[in-house]
DNA sequence: AACAAGTATAGAGTATAGTCTATACTTAAA
DNA sequence: TTTAAGTATAGACTATACTCTATACTTGTT
């Protein structure tokens, strides 16, 4: 699909899929048999990565780190234990943070409560 | 006590708690009495207050959402029924950002499946 | 054929959250 | 007492993640 139906299936504006195909989260590639444009076509595939990158970036981590895990799937530099391991550690930044919101949480539900007795 | 101990209970540097100072989370107080320096002291219950910034920001709100909630708590302006719905906003807001770690999560366990099974 | 709409590329501009430097003054230690 | 360390203020600089503008080319519609 062209960028303009990518942006409309993930609900990102082009600008902002070119700044993420720009910064290597992927690529685009121009049809060889048509030669007289450029358009770039993007997998199907892109819309679920793009789904991840949205939602791990909404819940604290960066594009570097999302970027990281994310090419160690497809590249080949990473051997299998290599791979395991890097999404291992994320899944254990997950929980990290996972235990960080319920610490938050509970902060805010015992300041409800100060606020419900007037405490404040 | 002062900034510098500020700094060390919190592991907040004495730059950021002024950055953060400026932004308007809290006010250190010169010491009305001495009137030889205008050294700022800051409150024993603030150590509390930036913990609950730093794992805020950590889990993905921004310095403006996080001083939001913590001025209503604080602020006259708002009704007890204000607060507590404030409070509320941000609580909810905490689920839905654990309902997505824990997607972003199982994503990554079914990716480690792929790379144990070599499907990539 | 004309023209609006879509695409590519490059580069400038913006918001957020720091981080660092310079300057001046104060305090505590040797 | 001199000197190192701490404090305050202001402003410059940086990184991240966009967001927008300008330019040029292509495609589809009328």
């Amino acid at each position: 699909m062209l960028i303009n139906e990518l942006s409309k299936q993930t609900g990102v504006s082009i600008h902002t899929l070119r700044y993420y195909e720009n910064f290597g989260f992927f690529n685009g590639v121009a049809d060889e048999k048509t030669k007289t444009n450029n358009y770039k076509n993007y997998d199907e595939s892109l819309v679920e990565t793009i789904a991840l990158i949205k939602e791990a970036k909404e819940v604290g981590f960066t594009l570097s780190e999302i970027k990281y895990l994310l090419s160690s799937w497809t590249n080949n530099k990473f051997t299998v234990a290599n791979k395991m391991e890097i999404a291992n550690v994320k899944i254990n930044e997950i929980d990290a943070k996972i235990r960080q919101l319920k610490q938050v949480k509970s902060k805010l539900i015992r300041m409800l409560k100060d606020i419900e007795n007037g405490d404040c």
